[in-house]
DNA sequence: GATTGACAAATAATCGATTATGTTCATGAT
DNA sequence: ATCATGAACATAATCGATTATTTGTCAATC
């Protein structure tokens, strides 16, 4: 993406990333460390429950206190944060019982917005499916190299969200953003150790094919027991460390 | 409730509401600011799609620009305020897609949260309802007086969360907390001048009847019945002001 | 007439310092 | 021993000022 505007260049104090930034609206301190902060709550680097001391983390991220709760508040968004008044700000906890909302939610959810997405998806979105599908079933899951666990993590959950991108209803799409987060985070933190035991690659295909051929009742029926499975695969792995 | 504890008493420069404040743990300046906002966006008093000038609301509220900044960060998470990098934040807007969409989730969601509330609410959950219910029904709404419109609204608005609040879901009462502030926005600001025209109580009779009697088939089928008929009515006053 | 570029004004974003609140812990009374 | 008290500390909340970005304006150019 070669600049003809004639605009200032983005200043090379940047150290991540490519030379050329690309403009995807997020350049502010703000919004850059509310990814950074999702990304370590997800991944579960900032433990479940903890608090979140401004002071402490506004020197460890090397920004002034603002952008940090602003970031933070924005993060509620997300059910990642939780804030009580004159106590700050805390990583959203787990428990057995949020898992078992988060998967019966997503069960709901997603397959209400799968049903819509084959109804009224479209050309383009079904493309879109197969393309997501396969970039998955590329991306090795290597649970000795944690660098292809967070790249199959990234593919898996843009694949779920493809899924459901044809249903035109943004709010729905926010809230199964939502939880998938949520059910992420359960999985990254209690199951990092596991090379997709199941037949996951499998389950997914069959869902998508089912929903590019426009089936409603076989894909929607193979989603719902792919999240269901999901979620009894990792309730064990809760009780097993005691999680309540 | 008598201040027992000998710590300092309120300070009186606050100049609303009672003397004696009630501690519901909202103290801070960003967060009486975010009930303020999120009243003037449901009333209406904001307009819908209108920017926030955050230099002009902090001379309008009196506070400086950090709480305002947050309790606007918080909002985003009601669906009430968006936001975009360097361009600040806006009161979401209105349009007949929106509504569809609200409308349309309020029936997948609140009826689902109400069967789940049925099947585990138990007696202290039946009691709320019908409590919520009785205060509702002597809430007068007379369109010639805005006060008894906005302690309906507020009654209305608790009937609707009490009856799914045995569901023992918090995320998705949140959700459906969301989608109802949604919703009496369009009802605030394009419904003012009307008195309840249809049954509107017997409605929230039958709704509450069926689900304190356990009858989940007819509860949920008048409750979706319920929030169609809004949603239809609130559209087509939407066309007739042309918002598309 | 439309487009571009430079400048000025408006507004958003961030910082550093200050104030208010909560927490901890030692002390003394019951 | 248990509870209450109140300093000393830690941390959250807020402010005022500064910096960065966008938006509006207008002249110059094609």
């Amino acid at each position: 993406m070669t600049d003809l505007t004639g605009r200032p260049q983005e200043k090379d104090e940047n150290l991540l990333g490519s030379a050329v930034l690309i403009d995807d609206g997020k350049n502010t301190m703000a919004s850059q460390l509310m990814d950074r902060l999702r990304e370590a709550i997800v991944s579960g680097k900032l433990p479940a429950g903890s608090k979140i001391n401004l002071s402490k983390a506004s020197t460890l991220f090397n920004v002034s206190l603002s952008p940090l709760r602003e970031a933070l508040a924005r993060l509620i968004s997300d059910g990642l944060v939780e804030f009580e008044d004159n106590r700050g700000y805390r990583v959203a906890p787990v428990s057995l019982g949020n898992l078992e909302e988060v998967t019966a939610l997503r069960e709901q959810f997603e397959t209400y917005a799968l049903a819509e997405s084959i109804r009224v998806g479209g050309i383009e979105w079904e493309r879109n499916v197969m393309r997501a599908l396969h970039k998955m079933n590329r991306t090795e899951r290597d649970a000795s190299r944690p660098e292809t666990l967070e790249l199959w993590e990234a593919a898996h959950r843009e694949f779920h969200l493809t899924l459901i991108s044809g249903c035109g209803k943004p709010l729905l799409l926010k809230f199964c953003s939502v939880m998938l987060n949520l059910n992420d985070r359960y999985r990254r933190t209690f199951l990092a150790e596991t090379s997709g035991d199941r037949s996951v690659a499998n389950e997914h295909s069959e869902i998508a094919q089912g929903a590019v051929a426009g089936d409603t009742e076989y894909a929607c029926a193979k989603l719902r027991e792919h999240i269901h499975r999901t979620g009894s695969n990792l309730r064990r792995h809760l009780a097993e460390k005691n999680i309540g």
